[in-house]
Parts: C-alpha cells; structure tokens; sequence
DNA sequence: TCAATCCGTATC
DNA sequence: ATACGGATTGAC
C-alpha cells in the first residue's frame, strides 16, 4: 500500500472478484479503496481467508497482469524496512521501477509468446463470470508481515545473529550445505562444465580460495566472500567469470557497482563472457522507458544476470544464486532516500534471506566486510604474498624527504624531488603516469589578498590551503604548516581563499614536463581509458580512468587533505582512494611506480606500502570496537525539532543497554540525538524506533522527524 | 431521552 | 484524508 505512514506499515486483505481473479496474482499492481480514498499498492499473496475482523472491500482493480513484485523481493524489501526502520512502501518505492505502460505492452509478457498478440486486456475480459462475493477468495495488499508473520522477524534476527553467530553461518556457507543448486548444475553444466573447469576459472586461479569459490557458486553453494583484489587486476572480468559460474548452475546473478563507468566496464566484461541476451544493465540514467524495459527483462526471467548501480540491488532474477557488490566503500552505495538503505547491507541481507552465495569484492576493504570475515559470516579470497609481490607495483612514501628543499629540480617541478623522478622516468619509458589530486574545494587554497599571487609552501613549492576554521595554511603536497606566510611578491601576510583543482595542478605540470600531453579527469569530464603512451593524466578520486597496459607511475598527492578530515571514515576512505588508483600502475617487474606524498609513518601509508587492505580494515574495526562506533556498534539519529525528538524518545521502548547520546544541533534549527547499542540489540532498536514513529503518527504530531539507522554522515 | 456535536482512532 | 464509534453536551 503506497501509504508512508509507519502505523499503516503492515498488509491489508481485500477481496477479488471473479474478473480480477485471473490477473490477481501476487506481485502485481493494484489499486483499492482505502480510508475513502484510491491508493496503488502491491498484491502480496492470495489467502483463503482472512482473520480481519470487520468488513472486507473489493480490489478496485489490478493495474496491470504485469508481477511486477517478486516474492523474494517483497520478502527482502520487508527485511530492509525492519533494518532501517522504515517503512515497506518506501523500500517498495526504491525496489520497484515506475510502471511504463507502453512499454508493458510493446514487449511480450512470459507464457504469451504463442498467444495472438491481442492486448492483455481483451484476454482477460474474456472471464466475466458472476461475482463470486460470499466466497471470502481474498488476497493481501500491500505491506508485507503478510509474507508473514515469523518470517519478517525471523528473517532479520537471521542477517543480524547470522553476522553475529559467526561460525555456524561460516561452515555452512564453506560446507556442503546448499545442495539444492547441485542438481541444475548436473543438468545445466553438466560435463561440459566438469572438463571446461580450470579455464571457467578464469583469473581467479590466482587467489587462494578463488578457485574454490568459483566451484561453491556453480554448484550452488551459499558461499561467502570477501575478496581483495590483486593490484591491476581486470577484476570485471572476474565478477563476470563469477556470474558465469552462477548462470552454468542455473543460478540468477545480481551485481551492483557505484558509478557508470564501472557499469561500464562490468556490461562490457558480463557481454564477453556470458555472451549477448544473457544480462542487462540497469542505470538509474537511463530514461523510465528503457529503465523499465531491462527491469522487465529481468523480472520475466529473460536474462540469469542484472548489473547495475544501487538501485539494481532489487532487481529480480531467477533463482538469485549470487549477489556481489564492487568497492563496498563507495558512498555512492548509501541510498539518499529513506529509509537509507546500503547496498552491502541489502545484497547481504538478500544473500543471507535467499540462502545463496555473496561476493564482496574491492582494492580496499571496509569495516564492514573485515566484520563480515571476524565473524565467520564470510572467507577471505586474497591472493598469497608471492603472487601479490609478483602484480604490486612498488610503492614509496615521500613524507620526510631530506633531499625536497634542496632538489632545484623537485622546486621548478613543484613537486617532492621522488614524485617528479618517478614521473620523468615513467614517460620516458613512454607511458602515462597518472596523478591523484583531490576534488575541487574538498580544500580550498590560498593566495595573497592583495596581490592575488597565489601561496606557495616555502619547503615544496606546492599549493598552501586552509583546513577547516583553521588560520595557519598548510601545503597540499607535503602537509607542512606555513605560520608565518609572507606573500614573496608584494610581502602581504593576510590570505584570501582561491580555487586550485584538478585543472590548476593539471596547468602547473604541464609547465613542469614540457611538451608532454596533459589531460585531467575529473566531475564534468571524466576519462574512461588513456592510451599506452606518455601523457600526464591529472585525475580526481573515482574518475581515474584506466590506461592501456597500466600507468608507468602513479602518484598519490595533497593526501594530507584526505588524511586531516574529521570523519569517521577519513582514514578508510584515504586508503580507498589511493588503493583504487594505486591498482591502475604497472606491476613492479613491468616498472610500475606508486609515489605517495605522505609520511611513511601513518598506517593508511604503511598499508599502502605493503597493499595490504586486510591489515588495515583489521586495525580500524578493532579502534571502532574500542569507541564504541559502526560497524561494531549499531548507531541511529533521531533528526527534528526538538520536541519532536524529544516526544519520539519518550515514546519509544528502547530495548536494555542502549546509550543515549546528544543532542547536538542540526541544520534548520533543529536537533539530533544519537542512539548506540549493540549488534545483538540492533534489530530491537530498530522496532523500538519504528514503532515509537508510528505511535507520532497515528497521533497525527505535526513535526516530523527523521530516523536514520546507521546513519551515512557519523560525527 | 434523544439528537447534534466533538474527539479520537482506524483505515481491509 | 475520511468515516466511524463512543463520549459529551444541550434541548425538550
């Protein structure tokens, strides 16, 4: 039922007359009389009888025969909204693509390709039988405890113990318990499979439980991954080895990527391995009508495989096999929309309600997946020490460098002396070298507010910024504080805030490496490949493209700004970021250079140095175990005025040992309290906070306030 | 004693 | 939003 509206979040029953009967069918779009008025909403099962009490009103009509709703879908959508609080509808809302009317009929529905092509509407006038009224032959619309009662709780206790509880969930995912695929993987595969069998494998012979992996996939096993992906590994082309496997076990596969370009690259790969009309790609830039046509195609089983960005982590599929998610870390995988769902966290609630296999695949590791494999939920898929030795490229830290102030050479390049000698040797070798600066205004720079010249750090010659509400100006590149700057043109001490980006450092090395082509690449423009020659390609985290061989250097700058930022994450996200450029250089035999301006001493560059991401995820998630913080905690916001908040709390029965932190002000004049409890207090909280909700609105409390569990924007 | 009105609550 | 039931109030 389209109503978001927390106490009307549950399923109601109407009845079907005999017209409606035969389009009736659960997943469909209807329409019913409710409250007066006519609201849409979604068939979720058909029952005998109902236990409501009062009266029952007909189904006004069904939209469309169109089973739009998959039951698997449904079941998850209720999960999600139990999560995070939220209601089904508005799960529903992100779940299911607008309805497309000419599209529905453009193209064929399942079981009528034989059917005279006659619009699905004259087929079912046909049926007009008397109504069947007394007869009770209802169906439940709408909210879905109707999928039912238990299972709504069961299965959300299920994700949540099943992170928890660790070791069970873990040897049954490593064991033989998911036989059920085993027979169509006989059938399907069959022999043929049996002797293809090493090469099926592909690339993912180079980890070590990569190949078994591959084999628990095909012969549909639930098994569970978290992958750290070899440096300059073609790694859509292992996700579309992976979904291969799947789809030879007669599998359906859902893989979700963060931006277009890695749609990109994963639709290219799934089209070479799986071979044309075995996939789609699902783009929230696609217009409604193609938008709606893919989903089609995958909700009538047309295609085994869906890749997409978030929204596609609903996508129906037959007989979901395997869900993967690429660069878990990505904010773009947090949902802006209530109830703010992750797509890690559906893909693996998905995963774990559908019994089926899961892949959660990066460079960089999050907290979370590290959680995933301390609590046995999932195993590690990394390659050995040797082989990683063998890809890496090798990676130097130019934090203290004794030689920067005195290297005339690193001065006129505007660059720590290594960085520029990695990059000199790189395009004299004849290939691109690729240079990380971050996003325009992430930190502004400075100049001199009389003369405008601007200001330069004193050591490196590189750019000098003011971080946050901070006055004494700090380089970009070496992360040196400048207290006493003084403006070397005019002698001005004062500082005015000026704009250096992607473009500004792109124009500085043009000058440096003369007659080498620069390009940049960045949020207007972003570059997919480079070719294999030698350019300096100046590019923002996420819009790095991929060159032709690998970049001969890589170099990692103003990492100072990412390192200093007061957020939760802004250690992982460093890592993140340079880890996922990182991967684009050459392995070390091959020449491959990673210079990352940064000192050696910090542990993002420690990890950097080693590439190890494992490592790292370890170390932040035991300090987020120590403070207390996600994902070893679970944490929700209460956002509102402060009465509404304050009414919200009061009302709800929040389960033991949760702590109650804030307020702190919010924007608009409002407010914001932190709730933390624990992971095995999680899913309480979150009913506490739902119900609590829907006690303000059936109160109809004017003031609204915002529930957010797991909160994306943390301190 | 009954109807008009108000308020709270459920909405199949 | 709107409809309904129960409580409340005011007129006979």
């Amino acid at each position: 039922m389209d109503v978001a509206l927390p106490h009307l979040d549950r399923p109601f029953d109407y009845l079907v007359s005999a017209t409606d009967d035969e389009a009736a069918q659960p997943g469909v779009r209807v329409k019913v009389r409710f409250a007066g008025q006519l609201v849409s909403g979604f068939l979720l099962e058909r029952v005998e009888s109902s236990e409501h009490g009062g009266k029952l009103a007909y189904l006004e009509k069904v939209v469309s025969p169109e089973q739009v709703l998959d039951p698997e879908v449904a079941r998850l959508a209720r999960a999600v909204a139990d999560r995070y609080a939220g209601n089904l509808s508005d799960v529903l809302r992100l779940a299911v693509p607008p309805r497309h009317a000419r599209v529905e009929s453009q193209t064929v529905a399942p079981g009528r390709e034989d059917a005279e092509a006659g619009p699905e509407e004259g087929v079912r006038a046909g049926v007009d039988a008397g109504i069947r009224a007394g007869s009770g032959d209802g169906v439940r619309v709408g909210s879905g405890d109707g999928i039912q009662a238990g299972s709504g709780d069961g299965v959300q206790a299920g994700v949540e113990e099943g992170v928890q509880a660790g070791p069970e969930a873990g040897v049954r995912g490593g064991s033989e318990a998911g036989v059920r695929g085993g027979s169509e993987a006989g059938v399907r595969g069959g022999a043929e499979a049996g002797v293809r069998g090493g090469a099926e494998v592909g690339g993912w012979d180079s980890y070590e439980a990569g190949t078994a992996f591959l084999r628990a996939i095909e012969e549909g096993r639930p098994a569970r991954g978290v992958w750290s992906a070899l440096p300059g590994e073609e790694w859509p082309r292992r996700i579309a080895e992976a979904a291969a496997a799947a789809v030879r076990g007669g599998r359906g596969v859902v893989v979700v990527v963060a931006d277009a370009r890695d749609l990109g690259r994963v639709d290219r790969a799934l089209g070479e391995v799986l071979g044309e009309g075995r996939h789609v790609a699902l783009n929230a830039a696609l217009g409604p009508a193609e938008r709606y046509r893919r989903f089609l195609a995958a909700s009538r089983h047309r295609v085994p495989v869906v890749v997409g960005t978030r929204a596609a982590m609903w996508a129906p599929v037959p007989k979901v096999g395997l869900v993967m998610i690429w660069d878990d870390g990505d904010d773009l995988h947090a949902e802006p929309r209530s109830p703010y769902p992750h797509a890690r966290d559906v893909l693996l609630t998905r995963a774990q309600l559908a019994d089926c296999a899961a892949l959660v695949g990066g460079f960089a590791r999050t907290g979370e997946a590290q959680l995933l494999l301390e609590t046995g939920w999932a195993r590690e898929i990394v390659a050995a020490r040797v082989t990683l030795r063998r890809r890496a490229p090798a990676i130097a830290p130019t934090g203290d460098d004794p030689q920067l102030a005195r290297d005339p050479g690193a001065v006129s390049a505007r660059l720590p002396s290594l960085a520029w000698q990695a990059a000199r040797q790189a395009l004299q070798a004849g290939a691109p070298v690729l240079v990380q600066v971050p996003r325009r205004g992430y930190l502004p720079s400075v100049a001199c507010a009389e003369c405008r010249t601007p200001a330069r750090c004193p050591h490196c010659s590189g750019p000098l910024g003011l971080q946050g509400a901070r006055d004494v100006p700090i380089c970009h590149w070496c992360g040196r504080a400048s207290a006493a700057y003084t403006c070397p043109a005019c002698g001005e001490r004062r500082l005015r805030a000026s704009v250096t980006g992607a473009k500004r450092t792109a124009e500085e090395l043009g000058r440096a490496f003369a007659g080498v082509p620069v390009r940049t690449s960045g949020r207007d423009e972003i570059l997919d490949t480079v070719p294999a020659e030698a350019a300096l390609v100046v590019a923002t985290p996420g819009a790095e493209p991929v060159a032709e061989g690998g970049f001969g250097a890589v170099l990692l700058l103003d990492t100072w700004a990412l390192l200093s930022r007061a957020d939760l994450r802004a250690a992982e996200e460093t890592m993140r970021r340079w880890l996922n450029a990182a991967a684009l250089a050459r392995s070390a035999p091959d020449g491959g250079r990673v210079i990352v301006v940064a000192d050696g001493g910090l542990a993002p560059v420690q990890a950097l140095l080693r590439w190890d991401p494992g490592w790292f995820a370890a170390r932040e998630l035991a300090e987020r175990r120590e403070l207390g913080f996600p994902p070893a905690a679970r944490m929700a916001s209460v956002t509102g005025q402060a009465a509404a908040v304050a009414e919200l709390l009061s009302l709800a029965r929040l389960p033991d040992g949760v702590e109650v932190l804030g307020p702190v002000p919010a924007a608009d004049e409002q407010e914001r309290m932190l709730l933390r409890v624990s992971r095995s207090g999680a899913h309480a909280l979150a009913k506490a906070l739902h119900e609590a909700a829907g006690v303000r609105s059936a109160r109809k409390a004017p003031l609204t306030v915002r529930v957010q569990v797991d909160p994306a924007d943390l301190f």
